[in-house]
This record gives structure tokens, sequence and C-alpha cells, in this order.
DNA sequence: TCTTGATTTGGCCAGGTGGCCAAATCAGGA
DNA sequence: TCCTGATTTGGCCACCTGGCCAAATCAAGA
């Protein structure tokens, strides 16, 4: 009876079609950028129909919310996953700013959805506080990782912290803007992750001396 | 005979109309994003029909590529004319980030529009390589910098420079992620340039005596 | 004066957009 | 068994999009 045509989809929860089109969603985003990334161009890279966007979402903002919390979910998860426990501070840092970078090179695509959504929220008054709150949660988990693994105190901590998540920001960015095929890029990047982790490291020594 | 309503605008040269333009799409992109920025949004901004835009630019991606490198061509000139030549290494690295802060926080909305250009650029065939140009434009003045005024050899500049420039981004990024009206933003970005000029001043010092 | 070319303008087009709905379909408990 | 609620689906809507064009208007040189 089943003939391939006329065949209906069997039936999921609202729950395993949100999933469905939110990893469409990063899919089709990653290659025609967010704007263009219409709730038609979604269900279709999803298979689905386009009725069943507005069933799960109700409104794209709706699937723009819920996705960018999914991607920063998932890049804090990846980043607290590759922390180092052990080792002399400079070769925690280099670790850390490492494992980001790699993180970006297996996927670059997907860092670059993460940068248009935050452009995209930055202009979009239901999404306004979402960068902030992404960069508090990089904040945080470095932060925390450098008390607990270094004993530095939490005020030492944040300053360290602040500046390794902006630097990380700044290397993961000069690497996207020379794009992936790019040879000189990954050696730049390199380079910058082994200068940045030891200017830290020094001035983290001198702070510690000082009481600046 | 000139009624109001039937006046006729004065003609003017492509030139000129295709400024106006440029100008009112900076500023309706500030206000809603660039995706959202329409030809006739742009067009309505700049007080003229429709029309007009297709006759000064035939294409929006020809806008979009002449406003981007119109916009990094006049931050690249603020960023030059605000770099010291006297002083310590640390006070020109400090002046250099806080000038470029500065810029940032005069008008936060341009700075959007930047990166909002930036994320679309990149999936853009036409515009992909504008990101790496822009990028390369900016570490070029800052390690031309270095060199004219510290006298550091082109290799030692080029290392610090790309550190300074990751750093300058990461750190406005995290004052626009923030958002103009946040408090805290504004001190803990002072404090980023303060202690990251500390930390490049001590790396550059460790490598000059050490040769890694 | 006439003519040539640049500029202005409003309207037209095919296509895409987000959102919505009612009818059809199905799963599972009463 | 029937029935209730969840799910599916295709089509509909008003609106907006980028692009285009021909007629109207004008400036300036021949």
């Amino acid at each position: 009876m089943t003939s391939p045509e006329s065949a209906r989809r069997s039936y999921e929860s609202v729950q395993a079609r949100r999933t469905q089109l939110l990893q469409a969603a990063v899919r089709v985003m990653g290659r025609i950028g967010v704007a263009a990334a219409s709730t038609r161009a979604i269900t279709a890279e999803a298979g689905l129909p386009h009725g069943s966007f507005h069933y799960c979402f109700g409104t794209k903002e709706k699937l723009l919310e819920e996705l960018f919390r999914l991607e920063v979910n998932d890049v804090a998860t990846q980043l607290a996953s590759h922390l180092p426990t052990s080792g002399t501070l400079r070769e925690r840092l280099e670790l850390t700013l490492r494992a980001e970078l790699e993180r970006v090179k297996r996927d670059p695509d997907r860092q670059h959805v993460m940068l248009d959504l935050t452009a995209t929220a930055h202009s979009t008054p239901a999404l306004a506080e979402l960068p902030g709150w992404e960069h508090d949660r990089y904040l945080q988990i470095v932060r925390e990782n450098l008390v607990s693994s270094a004993g530095s105190h939490d005020r030492r901590a944040e300053r360290l912290a602040v500046l390794v998540v902006a630097g990380m920001r700044g290397i993961v960015a000069a690497w996207l803007a020379r794009g992936p095929q790019h040879d000189d890029a990954e050696a730049e990047a390199e380079r910058s992750i082994h200068d940045l982790a030891l200017a830290l490291v020094l001035f983290e020594g001198e702070a510690s001396a000082d009481g600046s």
C-alpha cells in the first residue's frame, strides 16, 4: 500500500521535529548564511514540509533564539571538556587556546554561523541580550578553570580570563578572516597562541609580585 | 510653478548620489541590521526614489562591496591617525588600544555594521575575500607603526602586531557584547587594555632577550 | 536654437518571505 | 470499539524583495 509518493511520514514528537529543524538550520546557515536561511530553506534541508516550521516553533525568532542557546551550550561544553587540569600555567593556557582553535578548524562554517547569529542578535530586540550571555558563559568557564587549577585568587583569575577570552576571539577571528584554505593562517594562529600564552604567563608573574 | 509636491530634484552627479546612498545605508543598517536593510529602506533613508538605487549601483552586492571598502578605509584612517609616535612601548600600546576602543564607543552601531558586513561577506562568494583584506589592513598599519616607532625588527614587530590586533578585536567584541549601556563593560575594557599592554611589553622584553 | 546624453522617476515584474489554517491522518487511552 | 488530542500537510495570504525599464526631465555643448 505505502507507495513511495503517497507514503506519509511516521509521527514523531514535537521535540524530535524541533531538533531535526535545528540541525538542518545550522547546516543550511553554514552554507548560505543566517539571513538567507528562510523557513522554507530550513524545512527543505530537513526534508519536512513548510508547515512543520510554524507547528514546531511558531516564529522564526524562536528558532533563532533556541539555535543560539544550543550552539553556545555546545561550544561551552567543548571548551570546558578540553580544559587542562595539570601542567604549568603556560602549558595550560596553550592547550586551552589550541583546543578552541581546533574546534573552529574542525567546522569553520559552524563558527561562521555563531558570528552571524551574534550579529543578527545585536539588531533583534528580542535577542539583544544573548551576546552578553554568551560572552559571560565563556568567561566563567575559563575563570573557574584558572581558579581551581592554578589556585589563583578570584580577582587575578578574572583579569587573566578576560585576556584569554579576548585573545581567543581575536585569534579565531583572524584565522577565519584568512579563510580555511589559506596556508599562512594556520602557522600564524599557532604562533599567536604560543606568543599569547607566554605574554600572559609573564603578566601573571609580574602581577603576583607587584600589587597593581 | 515649482509647487512643493511637484518639485523635481535638482540634478546631481552619480557620485554624489552614491555617497548619499552609502551614508544612508550605514545609518539604516546600524538601526535594523545589514540583512534587513533593503534597497527600498536605503533609498527611503536617503530621501531618494527606489529607482535611483539601480541607477547608481546596479546591484545590491555592489553597494555592499563599496560600503565595506569605505568603512574599512575609514576605520584604518582613524586607527592610523591616532597611532602614537613617542613614549615607552607600553604607553604606545595603551594609547593605540584605547584609541580603537574610543572609536567604537563613539559610534557602536557603526562597529555593529562592520561585524555584520563581515559576517555577510563570509557567505557571499563575491565578497568572500574582503574580511581577509580588512584584517591585513589593520595588521599592516599596526606593524608599520611598531617598526618605525619602536625600531624593532620586522619579524618581531609582526608577531607583536598580530597580538595587538587580536587583543583589540577581542576587547572590542567583549565591550560590544555587554552593550553600550552596561556600566561594568567600560571598566572591564579599560582594565583589559591596561593588562594587555603590560603583558605585551613583558613579552617583547622576554623575546628580545631570548631568541625564541 | 537644436541636439545629445546624463539623470530622475514611478511603476511593473516574477519570485520569495513569514505566518497561518483547516482538513486529513494517526496513536493510544477509555 | 470509539474518541480525543497530537501531528501532518498543502495551500493560502498579504507583503516585501531585487531588478528593470521607458518615459519624462534637465544641463550643456554644437
